[in-house]
DNA sequence: GTCTATAAAACGATAGAC
DNA sequence: GTCTATCGTTTTATAGAC
């Protein structure tokens, strides 16, 4: 009982997180109740209201911690390189690709609910998820921009350009598996394959 | 009052059907409830089960019909050329991409649905979509292996590139605005670029 | 901080009149 | 076929004891 105040309480916050996010991305957000929250925590009803105002509060600390942790290791991988040589538009357009994919099949839950979930959130909300979304696919579209600039790629249109590339990009979550037919490191290399050609000259 | 027996009831079990889609896309099928539906239709919240029996009837009604829509119109708008020479694996690859783009902005509530709400389907009602949208993706994935085959595409596996290819193409439906800055004809034109060359030998 | 009990409202679905 | 009224349940959120 000599344990600091509040230890307790932030890890009774963090296992309501973890245990939302595999309900909401199993069942969803409006067919996941307070109670089963509760049940799969291990309290009960009333103590969630200790660390969350209201189901929304829950929903949206899930999502706005999963954009900024993206944000921050999609930063963090993909750094320019030192050596000149290989900070092409190509050369960060694979480290986007490899990024990307390893990232999402490492977190399938947090994105699928990222992606599934937007319209429950409060118009408020919505907009700040939009925003650091924005922020991260902004970094694709200025890779194709200077690779179009350069002659390096070639794109009638960048921006549905980005698009395209984003939505096959996530659609790796729809059946990836751990342990399948293919490795990471085999759907990094066929993806990255099709991205290759998919803007090239 | 002449009016034949039936056809008001008819039209009452249309304008559920039309009525819950765009609901059902908008917030979500958990989150509409019977008493929105009823509303909605103009009906009171009672003559509803005159129709269906369950709030998931009207969802697998609606999936349903969709799927079956879908694949009579690509049987009917990609049934090989008469001149053989239009007949490549290419051209059946460019038939299925202008297709699939041009149907899923036609109908952008009822293909988000049968994205969207595939877990909220009973396991029996959602073998029965399932195995209807194997059916039509199975279309791409013969295009895919004839053209690997002849040679006139490259794809180190076509099973990825199946599902590489139709997650990039259903994104449209995640930004395409009719009246927006490109036309249907522009976006087919651009997919289809990307496409081609993402396949390309 | 968590518990139990409960308030107040909304839910899917049904019954019986017309 | 549609209406109104309602059953029985479940919901989010709160109150007060500990």
């Amino acid at each position: 009982m000599a344990r600091p105040a509040g230890i307790k309480g932030k890890q009774t916050r963090q296992r309501i997180l973890s245990n939302s996010l595999k309900l909401f991305a199993r069942s969803g957000y409006a067919a996941v109740s307070m109670r089963e929250i509760a049940e799969a925590v291990g309290v009960g009803p009333g103590a969630l209201y200790n660390h969350f105002a209201t189901k929304q509060h829950i929903l949206m600390a899930i999502m706005e911690e999963h954009m900024r942790a993206l944000l921050a290791a999609y930063a963090e991988n993909t750094t320019p390189a030192n050596d000149a040589k290989n900070d092409t538009a190509t050369a960060r357009l694979e480290a986007f690709v490899r990024f990307h994919i390893s990232y999402h099949i490492a977190l399938p839950d947090a994105v699928f609910l990222s992606y599934m979930e937007l319209r429950n959130l409060t118009p408020e909300n919505h907009g700040r998820i939009a925003a650091l979304r924005t922020r991260y696919e902004d970094g694709l579209d200025r890779i194709l921009h200077a690779g179009t600039a350069s002659g390096a790629m070639q794109l009638d249109d960048p921006r549905l350009a980005r698009m395209a590339l984003i939505a096959m990009l996530n659609g790796v979550n729809t059946w990836f598996r751990e342990g399948g037919r293919l490795s990471l490191a085999e759907v990094q290399e066929l993806y990255w394959d099709m991205v290759r050609k998919s803007v090239a000259a």
